[in-house]
DNA sequence: TTGCGTATGATAGTAATACTATTAAAAAAG
DNA sequence: CTTTTTTAATAGTATTACTATCATACGCAA
């Protein structure tokens, strides 16, 4: 596995947190706190405690925590975007390419060639984006905060994906709503079938994994809805 | 139009809204103050201002503002889930209930015989559950809170559709995925019209409203799944 | 009409959150 | 060895999310 170096803008931050020791912590430990404590009990403070540093340190870094989930959720669909490359940019049939993309969007940290993070564990990244993630653009300052361009990182994946459904079908009216529902799902079905399971027939207790279901049923559903 | 008296149980409240005036001015400046606030920056205090009440009363009716959350919510659902069964109730073609079923999910408040709530602007709390329902799940109590009961109003709605898309194709293996999925897209893609065009091609300078657009889209892709 | 329970209002208080500001010490860079 | 940068330590503020107490107003029953 080689190691992945995603570097963000300066719009995602104060200070880059990728430039010091205490920013990449705060990074790495930043992620096994706000997948512990949830977004609302998250605080500065707390995560402050756990690196034994302080709050005023943290802010210097990051304007609030909203800023911060921004930052991690951008960095996500960063990696993603560049796993799904990695992945499938020798592939020519549409069809084969698409079909891979779900597969990797509802498991890429399972990927044989999924690049490392350095210091970043991925899989608790993944929750924090399965739980937590919405909540970028759920809230009052959507319009202002996509006007910066905080919400690039996930458009651009968006719409790479989007234009691989064009391929598919030219015809279809719909390529840009099709791929942010399946996005949004590939967290959302994974939530339900741990929190809500009357929800969703995609269990923990089934010979394939979450993930496995998560990626045939969303497959099903685009693959068909393309014909 | 008639009017539509709905009923939720205790666990919803500490004193039933529903039994005062005061209670009922909660519910109905509460839908106005958290659409133009947004959960996060509504607080019991400003409602409290708007309304000439204190926030203590309102603490006698709420534990706090989550629950308020969950009780609108619960209270859309409700209605919802009557609407579906007074307009579609008499159709025998599971296709057809079907598609009429994602006709009021997506616009259910311009439906002829779309029943009134009194005092209740249905609009403005169908903003809110566009913007805001997500939030009664996406946090740290969601155990706790499905272990009370409190989802039962969403649960039962989309069990309820999943059973119409059962009798569609009894053979299809993702019925209830496919109703979660579809109702969490019908107000999430709405969302993005507003807030993020480029992840949908829904968009308010169309001919058709977002809503018929959004039935449209949503009724493609479930059809497509089931044949 | 008196009294009694219920509903609301008024007021106060607390712990935690979400910050900002200042100063000092330590580390790194020239 | 000095300067700049980085971090830590401390303090302070406004707001939030509550809880608690007490007074008052009301509708109603004896």
């Amino acid at each position: 596995m080689s190691t992945l170096n995603i570097v963000l803008g300066e719009r995602y931050f104060k200070k880059d947190p990728q430039s010091s020791d205490l920013g990449r912590k705060i990074v790495s430990d930043g992620i096994v706190v706000l997948d512990e404590l949830g977004f609302e009990e998250f605080t500065f403070k707390k995560l402050a405690e756990q690196i034994d540093s302080t709050e005023a340190s943290i802010y210097r870094y990051f304007k609030n925590k909203h800023k911060f989930l921004v930052y991690l959720s951008t960095y996500y669909w960063s990696w993603l975007e560049y796993v799904i490359e990695f992945e499938t940019h020798h592939i020519d049939d549409s069809i084969v390419k698409f079909k891979r993309i779900i597969g990797i969007i509802c498991h890429a940290e399972k990927f044989p060639d999924a690049l490392d993070l350095p210091g970043v564990n991925i899989s608790k990244l993944r929750s924090v984006i399965d739980k937590e993630s919405d909540k970028t653009y759920l809230n009052r300052q959507v319009d202002e905060i996509n006007s910066k361009g905080l919400f690039t990182g996930y458009k651009s994946l968006c719409a790479k994906i989007a234009s691989v459904v064009e391929q598919i079908n030219p015809e279809f009216q719909y390529p840009k709503a099709l791929v942010s529902m399946i996005m949004e799902a590939s967290h959302q079905q994974v939530f339900f079938a741990q929190h809500l399971p009357s929800l969703t027939e995609i269990s923990g207790i089934n010979e394939k994994s979450m993930e496995e279901q998560t990626a045939d049923f969303l497959c099903h559903t685009a693959m068909s809805s393309l014909n």
